[in-house]
DNA sequence: GTGGTCTAGACCACG
DNA sequence: GTGGTCTAGACCACC
């Protein structure tokens, strides 16, 4: 699991971690049980505070995608993962809405963006390194 | 041109106001060359501070989407709207590659995600209210 | 509204603060809409760290029983608070079974025991405090 | 004696033991002087660390509910339990008060959870499986 | 060793 | 002025 921070990103620290780990969830590259690093561990890697760390894991606990032990440490929600409810859906158009609009108001065509949307979604589903030909 | 603001959102006032002109923009509700409201109209219409709106007002002139005029006050930019540049479909990317990855870890399937966001594009390049009764 | 901590106690602070100002809201002291004080200055009012007091405040509001704005700071949740809904009756019973398991142990009546959460419950909901002879 | 732990619970687990052979106490399940398993035992039963078991014991010693002797092992407390004391009474206040002021500010009747108390005191007084087939 | 809590102090976005 | 974020460093409960 690679993750990658941009400390000049405008979005935070802890939100750019915890959206990195869901993408690992959804591409497999981390599987249901798996343990996660401590947040001192994976603090430490990436040369941030743990706080910043124990934020994400503490959101995605929220969010059902982990399980947070006092002893085995963080894993990846073993049971069932959060399904597309209702809220899901609702905030999902919510922030999807003003990126549609300025699509259109940029000219993008529908197709266009579409088409992108469709490439992350199984970019992320699949992504090239999964499966792939390790040398 | 109908503006609905949520002071209990946590999306940013001025974000909410910026994005809500983009999508008047969009649907054809606010034409090339016409004149929006002064700063200060705007703002006690709305019952918000000036800073809020003219924050709102000079991000959409960053971006192309307004001109403001000394004299003239604030036009929607007149001459050609700006396009969907490479620039764009980065920061389009960007935002919606977390989107993307939470519908796929939340086993939301690629046909739903993306008749979900057809129908905001539909929606907001064709709105309900457009070419209505209006005087 | 008061509030009186316990700085020996081994319940954490941001937990007996929150605590306390759901009590505030079941008795009335804290009527729907109304502003709380700062984090800053009720930290500095209880001499604790505004990072206690953020703490607690997110809990509630993560609860649905406070309300935090960028400006306007903190208030009490003005629509309808929450409901005792499936989820806090299972929380519920889930934190009364060893209390009514240690009351059995020790040979406590069931009509003591009901007596006792009776008082409280009306304490509560109808606090001497509360429109009082204020001297 | 079925004991049985939730390692996903945020209750230690410890505690969670305690708990349950404090409930054994009281149905009756656990009778006065009868012995428990050693601590290696329960520990190996359960899967869980051996200090956990012991924390559990030591702490139901200190309460009085049970004794431990160096040869003779872990008993129940063959002489008078531990009474409802003074002591006991306002630990039981202090718990309940915060699940009392929940209740009314979720707008819970007085009926509704005191019923709720009532219905579990019954319950682990005279659990479905007392008065069982057991040899 | 783990996470949970608390403190202290800093900078920034928002309005 | 407000809350939001991040850092740094500390102690404690749990296992």
């Amino acid at each position: 699991m690679f993750i990658e921070l941009d400390l000049q990103s405008e979005v935070p620290l802890y939100k750019q971690l915890a959206d990195q780990l869901v993408e690992g969830i959804a591409s497999g590259t981390l599987s249901p049980g798996q343990p996660l690093p401590s947040v001192r561990t994976l603090a430490a890697d990436l040369g941030i505070n743990l706080h910043t760390v124990n934020k994400a894991y503490q959101a995605l606990k929220q969010d059902g995608f982990l399980e947070i032990h006092r002893k085995q440490g963080v894993i990846v929600q073993p049971g069932s993962q959060p399904s597309a409810d209702e809220a899901f859906r609702q905030r999902l158009q919510r922030d999807l809405r003003p990126l549609a609009a300025e699509s259109v108001a940029r000219g993008m065509s529908e197709a266009d963006l579409l088409e992108l949307l469709r490439t992350l979604y199984r970019q992320i589903q699949n992504p090239p390194s999964k499966g792939g030909t390790s040398s």
